[in-house]
DNA sequence: TTAAATGCAAATTTTTTGCGTGATG
DNA sequence: CATCACGCAAAAAATTTGCATTTAA
């Protein structure tokens, strides 16, 4: 397993155990797939992806696990009406996406372009107690730009 | 009406006309209530308030008249997984939010304390074509914090 | 043997769709 | 009379829940 997914893994494991739940091998599974991709699955995704080792997971099991990953800020769920939600495992903490209206894609962003506004700033300027943001940049991303243009000509 | 009231629902009835459908009275009332609050209605509250003029409204004609907003551009959709969507019909260009975990309420934060990071650069930096953004602070408001204070003593 | 984890299926919730009726120009 | 609007009800899709069984410390 690559490393960087592995200490990811680890952490995961970490703060589940801190929760006082066991890292059952269906759950540790759970962890190494969301850990092992940025595409920010779906739960069906997931669920897939556990079934090839464990074959009789059950989709509830799948949305268990990620419930209590996200009790321990484990996970950063993007939720959608109408569409599956999706979940990003490798960086769960609050960051910037892309999102593609054409085939559905979700990408990180890279922040060098976004000055990032403090929770704590927003916080004290609003009288929220703030835990979490959401940044989602929404249109058609460079490889659905080039589909479009071909279908044109 | 309230004059601004007023003003956005021309702004909407216009843009409806221009993609060549009818503002029936039905409609004109939904989006009434969309410019009438700032509260963030779901499609529920919109049906009831519009029931109360209209009482034979179906839930069908709510989503209907949403659809076509959106296709104008003239409604910022807020999609939430599990509970309904939140619908902005007074500002509907992308804008911040501010959301409450405890009540659920949805509302508009105002930009002073945050530097709007343009689409249009953003799109440039990522190859995307973007059309809309979406920022959302995700706590406590004010009120349940002194709800939760007020139950612990 | 006791508690936690899990599969399974039903229930819930939200949104969409299809179809027939009715209003309107 | 032809088209658009609309009510109604069923369908679809995603998620949650309840319960019985299995697993494992």
């Amino acid at each position: 397993m690559d490393p960087q997914v592995q200490h990811r893994v680890n952490e995961m494991c970490a703060s589940m155990s801190e929760l006082g739940v066991n890292v059952t091998p269906r759950r540790a599974k759970v962890l190494e797939t969301l850990a092992s991709t940025d595409c920010h699955p779906t739960v069906n995704e997931i669920h897939s992806e556990v079934r090839r080792i464990y074959p009789s997971t059950s989709l509830a099991t799948i949305y268990n696990t990620i419930e209590l990953l996200k009790e321990t800020g484990q996970v950063l769920e993007l939720e959608f009406s109408g569409s599956p939600n999706r979940y990003d495992g490798l960086r769960p903490e609050s960051h910037p996406h892309l999102i593609c209206l054409s085939c559905r894609s979700v990408e990180d962003m890279d922040l060098f372009e976004i000055e990032d506004v403090s929770l704590d700033r927003v916080s004290h300027a609003t009288g929220y107690n703030l835990v979490r943001q959401r940044t989602d940049y929404y249109g058609i991303c460079p490889v659905c730009q080039e589909s479009d243009e071909a279908i044109r000509h």
